[in-house]
DNA sequence: TCAAAAGTGTTCGCTATACACCCATGG
DNA sequence: CCATGGGTGTATAGCGAACACTTTTGA
């Protein structure tokens, strides 16, 4: 057993990347999970993760870990917060450092290598392994101060979407109900948005426009510094 | 030189915390800075910070180091990044979480046991060493950010102050001015003042009024959920 | 023809902003 | 008495919240 080839003065901490993946299947937000295969929490859900390698950086760790699960490679993705209570891990000292993506639902090939990874709605979500459930309030927590500053809600839609499908959304990170009437029209206000002459027919009744993500609109307010509230 | 005790099957970062400790002079948001007294980087100027112990968590970690550095106990402090480039420093890999603590400046004894320890007010901060120049800028992004979901001003100014006080200490942080008599309305309608009896004659003029924080009122709003516009 | 959803208008009240005004004080 | 800073008042514009109305469609 002495293939411990890295020795330090001092004791050293592991160092790992966990990454709460979020989806939005068009009314719920939903999380990414895999299922544990091995002991601690054998058996329970968790945030995909894993060690970071010496040569990467937090943020490429993450990505890596995100494609790993989901095949996407250019994923919104968010450092916020890094976990680090000394017995948070029963096995030894583990710190993680742990990042949000947002990726929309419909591009990630349900469960590819990982056999065992699924999407829970927000709140259908089980009990998960470690202090995942305390990532995970944490996590919704920092979205939606998020939200605020940066309209990283389009993150989470297709490239085209009706003002419908964007007021979901928001009302599903938020936890909140907006009238219609008024989140169309602050819409459409803003300028964020490009309408398309394209509609499309959701329902029996009447069809609706669908509109892009306008990034050079949102490029210009940034440099001038922009409120976003919601 | 066999006091390597700790063995590892994989390499591990060395990890530790780093603090930007803030303080408002009246006038100017300054920075608590060290002098690095060995390479690299000896002679630039730095945040105070160091490893962090196997039994504490990166919070008890940063409080250890704001103790150490200004015999502050109590003070507010909140975690806002985590630095990981493989390279950021010279000698070997190291993961550092950044947490920035607010201080009433003047409760500060100037410089302690660290001998070189200084105040710089942000407009004249030195090239800092490693990447802490972007340490710096970052935690002010933080900073800006928070205090728009938390009155976290009042953590730099001493118990009792002034409107005028106040006012200066937010466009000191948010790098804007504001009018004199609608700030003052402005916080008069909040309600998270209380006017004390006592008035202060800081200047040849009319004297003025002495309020303090009110934390039970702010206990009472952060659970209905509020704004904090500025 | 009726229910449901999309798109448009209108009204009201709050608040941010821009000012004018008076009060107190020391030089 | 006047310059300076503190405390209070007032008018306007813009936006958010609430809600009425019209249009389109399939059943």
């Amino acid at each position: 057993m002495e293939d411990l080839k890295y020795h330090y003065k001092y004791p050293h901490p592991s160092v790992t990347t966990d990454c709460v993946i979020f989806g939005f299947d068009g009314t719920k937000l939903n999380v990414l999970l895999v299922e544990r295969g091995i002991e601690p929490f054998k058996g329970r859900w968790a945030f995909p993760g894993g060690f970071l390698k010496m040569d990467e950086s937090a943020e490429q760790g993450a990505l890596r870990e995100l494609f790993e699960e989901t095949g996407l490679e250019n994923a919104y993705i968010k450092q916020f917060h890094t976990f680090s209570e000394p017995h948070r891990d029963p096995r030894e000292r583990v710190i993680t450092i742990a990042y949000y993506a947002l990726v929309k639902l419909q591009d990630v090939k349900g469960g590819d290598d990982a056999a065992s990874a699924d999407w829970f709605p927000l709140d259908e979500v089980p009990p998960l392994a470690f202090d995942h459930d305390m990532i995970l309030r944490t996590a919704l927590k920092e979205l939606r101060r998020q939200i605020h500053f940066e309209p990283v809600g389009f993150e989470l839609l297709p490239e085209k979407f009706t003002v419908k499908e964007l007021q979901l959304l928001y009302e599903a990170i938020l936890d909140v109900k907006f009238d219609r009437r008024n989140f169309y029209k602050k819409m459409m206000h803003l300028g964020l948005l490009t309408q398309l002459k394209e509609t499309i027919h959701n329902h029996p009744q009447r069809e609706s426009f669908l509109f892009k993500f306008n990034h050079a609109k949102y490029d210009e307010f940034k440099q001038k510094g922009f409120k976003l509230e919601f």
